[in-house]
RNA sequence: CGGGGUGUAGCGUAGUCCGGUUAUCGCGCCACGUUUGGGACGUGGAGGCCGCAGGUUCGAAUCCUGCCACCCCGACCA
């Protein structure tokens, strides 16, 4: 493990790279573009996964899982699908090796009759599969989700915010009407825009993308939106109103109340390891990671400090105790009792970590009947007797979490600018943050825009704003929109 | 795919311009001992196809050619 982490006022990628490997998350793999995610990494992944699973499971929504590979004929159904997908995909087309003078090499006689492509998203396969299943709107609604790997094969790769493979949730669900197709796309939207800003204690603006920024095969993309600490945004979710374009491609046709054949409604919605990403760069400070208590696989640690095995046995008999009291509590707690790493390894190793509470006990806390407790995101220390910890600590970790939140929300509030003359745009957008302006909601005005400031429209909010001339083209505008140099 | 950079022990590196003993240093690792309230110390030890392939040379980590990999900046990225 590194030292120092470098300063992100140096370099904010280098920042983010030291983060993640001296938090022991991720690390680069052998396979292009791809990440090996570590046991720790994992148990935040874990933890994310656990209790956005419990938010589906309370909106009604089951899991299943579909395969990974795609028949290249699926995939070409949807026009605009394909069209936005093909230039990413791995292909199959061989099912077989075999030996030679140069070593392993494919056999060609083991060619694919039909190519299959490696899922960069599932709605292919799974409304190829929706049509078995849905017959009459009895069969409907169909609220699916599926905890899987995609792959896409991106130029340009950073660990967790761009892999060539990822996980994620995707979700798939079939309706009888527009309306509550609809519906379902905003709920799953606030489900993502509540974990973040519950769980994860990301500040998140929630809006719709324009056309050139919509997924491709939707009507409508709903999004969630996070500014990270370089100014930069992030595409933190995506909830879909796919319309009737799947169902009419794959020919999804049920039996209304009335007797009458139509094409069934649909959504999907995604988000992925890039949450990470979020995670990192949205808490993180010089010192490594910052976990919010609610996310973090371990909420506190115990340290023992001793010298000698009869000190030992003293200090790890009352630790085992808190310990105890602490797992009764349902804090999620590690007990950390190597005596191969000293006091001092330790402590820098769960601050590097992110571990939001770090108890440390030793003779002198027994003798005094007082624990000292640090938190780590304000780097404070505090004492608190025995008798008081569970509650110091169960308020503490609800401070912290609270603590987390304000503080990055304060940090989106500054960094969002109104501006209405093109110059303070460029410089606005420059220096980082969201930028709000009028846009005529042409795409053409979009694209300059970008090729001028590198700012990209990040949402349009729901909220109706007020009437006003577009920033570039002077034209009129319905209301302000968020612009953001992103990731 | 363009521009730039880097490949030397598990990690980080010196040496490369200007070829010449046994390839440098730190961290980590192993053993023993002393340690343990903020990244311990001492002594001893192990660990190298110097990215790969060719070439020049008495001699190559160092020079030449080709290739590969990774990083950064662009382009790309529902």
């Amino acid at each position: 493990m590194a030292k120092n982490i470098t300063k992100k006022t140096i370099n904010y990628s280098q920042w983010y790279n030291d983060i993640v490997l001296n938090a022991d998350l991720a690390e680069t793999s052998a396979v292009r573009g791809c990440m090996v995610i570590k046991p720790y990494g994992f148990s935040i992944w874990e933890r994310l996964q656990s209790e956005l699973d419990k938010m589906f499971k309370n909106t009604g929504h089951m899991n299943a899982y579909f395969p990974l590979f795609i028949p290249k004929s699926f995939f070409s159904k949807e026009a605009n699908h394909v069209d936005g997908f093909a230039k990413e995909c791995a292909v199959v087309t061989h099912y077989r090796l075999k030996n030679s003078d140069s070593g392993i090499i494919v056999d060609e006689e083991a060619k694919l009759e039909e190519e299959l492509i490696v899922r960069p998203t599932s709605e292919t396969i799974i409304w190829d599969t929706y049509k078995k299943w849905i017959q009459s709107y009895r069969d409907l609604p169909i609220l699916v989700n599926q905890w899987a790997n995609v792959v896409r094969w991106e130029m340009r790769t950073r660990l967790f915010l761009r892999t060539a493979e990822f996980l994620w949730q995707e979700g798939h669900t079939a309706h009888e009407t527009k309306e509550e197709a609809l519906e379902e796309t905003e709920l799953i939207l606030n489900v993502y825009a509540d974990f973040l800003e519950k769980f994860m204690a990301i500040p998140v603006i929630k809006g719709r993308k324009t056309e050139s920024e919509r997924f491709a095969g939707a009507l409508d993309t709903y999004c969630i939106e996070a500014l990270m600490q370089d100014g930069k945004a992030l595409q933190a979710g995506t909830s879909h109103f796919l319309g009737q374009n799947f169902s009419k491609a794959f020919d999804v046709k049920f039996t209304n109340k009335a007797g009458k054949l139509e094409h069934v409604w649909a959504t999907s919605w995604g988000v992925s390891t890039r949450l990470m990403g979020a995670l990192i760069m949205t808490h993180s400070d010089d010192q490594g990671l910052v976990l919010p208590p609610n996310l973090a696989p371990f909420q506190v640690v115990i340290v023992p400090i001793y010298k000698g095995q009869g000190e030992f046995e003293i200090v790890d008999k009352f630790c085992c105790k808190i310990f105890k009291n602490l797992q009764n509590s349902e804090i999620r707690v590690k007990y950390d009792k190597r005596d191969s790493f000293k006091p001092g390894w330790k402590f820098n190793e769960y601050e590097v970590k992110g571990v939001p509470i770090r108890i440390s006990i030793g003779m002198r806390d027994i003798k005094e009947n007082s624990i000292e407790i640090f938190r780590r995101d304000t780097f404070e220390k505090s004492k608190c007797v025995d008798s008081q910890l569970i509650n110091t600590i169960l308020q503490l970790l609800k401070e912290i979490q609270d603590n987390l939140y304000k503080k990055a929300n304060i940090f989106l509030e500054n960094n969002t600018y109104i501006v209405d003359d093109f110059d303070d745009f460029k410089k606005k957008i420059k220096s980082g943050g969201f930028v709000l302006a009028h846009w005529d909601g042409t795409s053409k005005t979009e694209k300059e825009i970008k090729k001028l400031t590198k700012a990209t429209i990040r949402c349009i909010p729901f909220s109706p704003g007020q009437k006003g001339k577009c920033i570039l083209s002077g034209k009129s505008s319905e209301k302000r929109v968020f612009f953001a140099k992103a990731y």
